[in-house]
DNA sequence: GATGAATGAGCATTCATTCAT
DNA sequence: AATGAATGAATGCTCATTCAT
């Protein structure tokens, strides 16, 4: 059971975190110092390091926040085949990065490219996370007789991973302007299907 | 004709130029700061303001002179076919990636990414550049009765950039692990192709 | 009688200042701090203040309990003479500085060199405490008739334990380095014995 | 030849050390920050950094100019015999005590007792200095056959710096409330003299 | 053209202490 | 007695940029 007190420290970090994230996503990752979050959440500079031992930590579980809830979705279709997971795979980060913004993105990549920024930071980058949560869905699909043995799952992995991360990037370099809908009717008689079906049983 | 003096301060130009892209290249754009360039270079701190107005002016000559050489090369095949302009762009993008190493690619995205850093930049980003640059050879393409008049040249740049960009920044995000040379191979029977041949006459 | 309660607390108070104890003599003072004597002890940090006004009482206590021994064992020696007493003060110093460290030693003179740490303080330093005591032993010693009227009571406890300290201070300053029995021995001989000599009846 | 710039700079430099010395000494090492040594020298916080990396170096070489002198004084008197050069050291060292005062004498010790504050420190701390200075000194008088070959050089070295330490520290933890110069008499017909005797040819 | 002294805004982080529960 | 969330003052240091010489 949780106290009253408890409860009130949870709503004060959440309050920092959905802050953080705000302004996160109004004016990036460059702009963002404690002090403006501290005094947008209405609580003392020190009260931020009571909940986040660093400034990129709370960036970090913003952003982890994100990406990670493709992977539950993924989990909950363990019904249904490789290729209606990887469309839903498709369509989640498409989403991710329409929903989120630009600036989050920009963070996303940002993090991945240049990760040494906290100093005690073991977590995986997204593009660490993403590489791996698809190679486990590429590796169960050969596991489950889905995709054949010699499924070259390293390099799908990559060639999918570079094909989403390359459209993510590109949109943020055109500062949103262009329309990512474009990109699923280029995803929907995806290149890469012609490559997988090789390997489809 | 140039006086002894103008030629002094074109060579403290280049001296500056190559020396910020040692440290550039070595130490990656985070760690470069201009008491280290000029020290380096054997002048004085003011100096360097004497030819760059801003820190990140010298960063984006020195990048753009890496990706303004593809464009030289490809002017200078006129007389080739639009497949092989892009065999050859494709093929040049990548030898900028290997050979200009990490750091400075991570340079390119983030700069791309993030234009807004130098305040009266009115220069393109590299992203920027590259669409440009393929866009027009593209545009000739369909002049030159290459490709079809309903090309969607547009899109068509898209798909191919997003592709290299793709690439690019996951090998960045790799800290440069995974081998480019796969990717060759998956170039070679690129996708794209297939999408190309339906506007090649 | 004491309660359960009360019992408990002294417990807790105990369990605190030993923490804190084993922290200062492993870190030194100034890696210690209340975050982590309650941590280690077990408690809430505010807890700490139930006991403590200041951060600085604590340790002032803990070393005031090392400095205080001394002073219980001379005054058990009550039927000894003066020069007993002294051997037995000298003794007993410097085995304190031996087994209490070179981190106890270290907060023993900074805080006799900089005593207005604490706001509200009204303790004694070591300093103060060990030029009383020794001021004592020689006063009482005259009113024994052991030592001559016109002893310069204050000027030989200067000597003496300006003689201590100087020994101590340079153990610090050498980290421990030197074999402080070497010391000893001149203690032996020591030279104030000549001095005492004068004044002895 | 100096030019205006090299000799205004050094004007700035002396005045940032001049004006750290004086709070220094009226306010000790705990209340010495940059802040208020920029302010009360007329620059601009970023100009401290010009000529000292670290604070701590400004608060080193404030200190190391005081007790240079002395080696200056001793190294003036080559023809002196070896007890002349120490009653000129105690001496020395006395002044600088009593001349520097007491907020000096503490950083001394302070800086002596804990070396580690500058984290690319490869100074020598005052007591090392002094060690050394007084152990050239008498292992020159052994070389000079003013003393014996057997003297034990490093056990006198030890007894005078403890000496000398001695009283320092016990002159600050007075807060500077006795007479030093009682200290002078008591130097004059010094214990160690006794000591020094035997080896004296 | 070259210098290098001077600038000063900008910012994360620590930690003793309080106090409502 | 015990808790632990909240506080906020305090501060060293970086670095791009300017400008008088």
């Amino acid at each position: 059971m949780t106290t009253k007190r408890q409860e009130n420290a949870l709503k004060t970090r959440e309050k920092l975190k959905s802050t953080a994230e705000k302004l996160l996503k109004t004016n990036g990752f460059n702009a963002l110092c404690v002090e403006d979050i501290t005094k947008a959440a209405g609580v003392a500079k020190g009260t931020f390091y009571v909940y986040f031992k660093h400034k990129e930590d709370i960036v970090a579980e913003i952003c982890r926040g994100y990406f990670k809830q493709i992977e539950e979705q993924i989990e909950q279709m363990k019904t249904h085949d490789i290729s209606e997971k990887l469309a839903v795979y498709f369509d989640s980060f498409m989403r991710a990065v329409m929903l989120y913004g630009i600036n989050i993105c920009r963070e996303w990549i940002r993090s991945s490219i240049d990760p040494k920024t906290a100093p005690d930071n073991t977590d995986m980058t997204k593009w660490q996370y993403d590489v791996e949560m698809l190679k486990n869905i590429l590796t169960n699909a050969v596991k489950n007789n889905e995709l054949k043995k010699d499924t070259p799952v390293e390099l799908l992995t990559h060639m999918i991973i570079s094909e989403l991360y390359g459209m993510m990037t590109c949109w943020c370099m055109s500062d949103g302007e262009f329309e990512p809908t474009e990109w699923t009717k280029k995803f929907a008689d995806m290149p890469l299907k012609a490559v997988l079906d090789k390997y489809l049983i």
